[in-house]
DNA sequence: GTAATACCTAAACCTAACTTTAGGTCAAGG
DNA sequence: CCTTGACCTAAAGTTAGGTTTAGGTATTAC
């Protein structure tokens, strides 16, 4: 067992986001004698699983549903997976978006550099081809050259 | 020149977003006849340009900074060039990031699709190899099957 | 003439995930 | 005895990027 203090240097978080964590229902089981919690094993699994779907994207409100049909057993198994292929689609997109968001700042990092060189923009904006395919045109459009 | 809701439905934009990066200094140019905003062609290029820039992940003061570095001229190349890098350095290592949170969620995707075809969860933990590849392995310690 | 619109402002509100503050209990050390 | 440090609570503050509200002006429509 172990205190609030303990856990927060164990997994390099303050005592506070602890407690928040706490007040949100993400320890459900969390004992305390004469007031202070007292963290075991239950809370240090539930600490590593709210680390864990954080980085998912996750809400602390979906984190704490998904704790609670872990708790209610195998009748959740198709919530959970629900929860997930949700999140992995969404996820999916955001790095679509990403990508996209990725090539057009490779292009004005280029942009940049060739005006560096010359001095000014006249050349690179000559540069760039009136007949790109659409998917490269949209990036071009998007970045158009300010 | 437009009226500012001639330019919010041009847009797909509420009027109030308009008034809002107004107010955060998108529109340096702006003019008013009457107190009423006037919207030319310098203000519908900033639009498209802070449309494209939110898309990188930029925060608005940043936008306004490099609006300011554009109208400033060939001097501040390098600092466009260097936000932009900067950005891009960002942006690479958030999809690295989101890759590998994918790569958890996929993991719990099949895990709970085993445990429902299972009714319950024994063959699948006990599917998981111990011997795995360092960066697979973190996947699955993420993971940890909860 | 009055009602509906479109415009204006300042200021309050919103969300999520925390953090900070103010005020209080309790045990050990000097 | 009294100060320090770890714990506690409730409530307010923080951040970004807006949105909403309350109150006011001005033009057009009936």
């Amino acid at each position: 067992m172990y205190t609030i203090g303990q856990v927060a240097d164990m997994f390099g978080l303050p005592v506070s986001t602890l407690r928040y964590y706490d007040k949100q229902g993400l320890f459900p089981e969390l004992e305390r004698t004469s007031g202070i919690r007292r963290f075991g094993d239950t809370e240090l699994e539930a600490l590593r699983v709210i680390e864990c779907l954080k980085k998912a994207g996750m809400e602390i409100k979906d984190i704490r549903l998904f704790m609670e049909w872990c708790a209610e057993g195998p009748s959740t198994y198709p919530k959970r997976k629900a929860m997930f292929e949700e999140r992995k689609a969404h996820m999916e997109s955001e790095i679509a978006n990403m990508n996209r968001a990725l090539d057009m700042l490779k292009f004005k990092c280029w942009y940049y550099e060739q005006a560096i060189q010359d001095g000014n923009e006249d050349r690179v904006k000559a540069l760039i081809p009136d007949d790109l395919p659409e998917e490269i045109k949209d990036t071009y459009d998007n970045a158009h050259t300010q």
